[in-house]
DNA sequence: ATAAAATAAGTACGATCGTACTAACATTGG
DNA sequence: CCAATGTTAGTACGATCGTACTTATTTTAT
């Protein structure tokens, strides 16, 4: 009675059990990064963890829920590391650069680690029809959208050229970091980031306004 | 005896068997183009190609020599569609040009079909060493170099500005190729290829000194 | 045409996958 | 401290994987 067929009964709300669910969840999106989500086998994981196949798999209770779970985990951690440091940033031109270098930090962290989770990821279930594929999709939308949301709050302010595309603009933003990524991840080339960044500043600051280019002059230490 | 332990006596050399081995292979590419190297199985690929597993085993030898195969394939594609038709042209902007848009091009009409099949192995295999990783980064680092030769010719030939980082160029070139292809296939942005044109083709104008600008303008339907 | 050789199918085996179900263990509330 | 409940391990099953080996079927060369 402990497990039913269809187990919903408790969901490990106990300290203990959200406690394993953390560590296995931080350990999945760590595998699924170097090695992809579908290679996340739970057999695995359950290795990795210390702990046995039915241990792993009582927690989530299928594996198209475990891959929501470390998606799910692995936005948390972006959210946190990437957009939480621009809560409180004015919005426009600098909060724009602060989201977009705090995202390729984020992902040069991660360097020896598989890079960017959800890089690889989104390219492994582009083709796969699923609640995961549709979350993943959610997210990276989101986040391109906001990315443009910037540009265009950019534009608006007069921090940015009146004929800017912001559209454009993020697009060839989540291209550099994409670049730097792959660049990174297959090739070894070690100035990838070095080449994004500098694309990314050039980029911007020549569709810049004078006031922009200003704005970007007197940020420091929170931008990178 | 037909087929001993070490089965290398024979290699399908005969009409027939070279016939069905290009014709697995062609369906092995677009398998792995829309579900990965990985999950291009050999029982999925026989029962696609309408043959028994023993069938296309007998063709390789192992899986890993079918995803040989399979990248080789694809490169030969790839050269056939984006390399050849620019084997006449002269080096520099109008060479570089006709490479980048006619892989834009290659890219766009796959756009059903998984687009790039370098994007979507090149990623999956970038974590797991091995002859695969190894043959797909020969491949994609063979042809960004190439971009990247083409930017230094027409930077040397007074077509670019002489301050114009030809990695740099090459570095943002395949990142928006990439970028459409991603976007096109994860979120289904129709629109990606026009913004990926958009974007190369600001950036090389804007690089470009009066003499490359006029040669790109003088060249239409080679181009694209 | 017929022997030889190349090509494909048939069969089998161990490994690993996801997933049930049951039993043991740990934790917590009364 | 003990019963209730949440958490993990144990075990088993069917499916599918890669691969080896044997047999049947074409195709090629004499």
């Amino acid at each position: 009675m402990a497990q039913t067929v269809l187990q919903q009964a408790h969901r490990f709300t106990t300290p203990k059990g959200a406690g394993t669910r953390r560590r296995i969840l931080k350990l999945a999106v760590e595998f699924a990064t170097l090695n992809g989500l579908e290679a996340l086998t739970i057999g695995r994981l359950a290795e990795e963890a210390g702990m046995s196949k039915s241990g792993i798999f009582a927690h989530f209770g299928s594996k198209e829920e475990l891959q929501l779970a470390t998606v799910a985990a692995a936005g948390v951690t972006f959210a946190e590391r990437v957009l939480a440091p621009a809560g409180d940033t004015e919005p426009g031109i600098v909060r724009l650069y602060q989201l977009w270098h705090g995202w390729l930090g984020w992902v040069e962290e991660n360097r020896d680690r598989g890079g960017c989770f959800f890089a690889a990821a989104s390219t492994e279930f582009d083709g796969r029809p699923g609640r995961v594929r549709d979350r993943l999709v959610d997210l990276t939308k989101s986040w391109l959208v906001l990315l443009e949301q910037e540009a265009r709050d950019a534009r608006d302010r007069g921090e940015l050229q009146a004929g800017t595309d912001p559209r454009l603009l993020a697009f060839a933003a989540h291209a550099y970091v994409e670049e730097a990524n792959w660049a990174n991840q297959l090739l070894e080339v070690e100035n990838a980031f070095t080449y994004a960044r500098t694309a990314f500043d050039q980029r911007v600051q020549s569709s810049a306004t004078e006031d922009g280019l200003e704005k970007i002059a007197n940020m420091k230490p929170s931008k990178r």
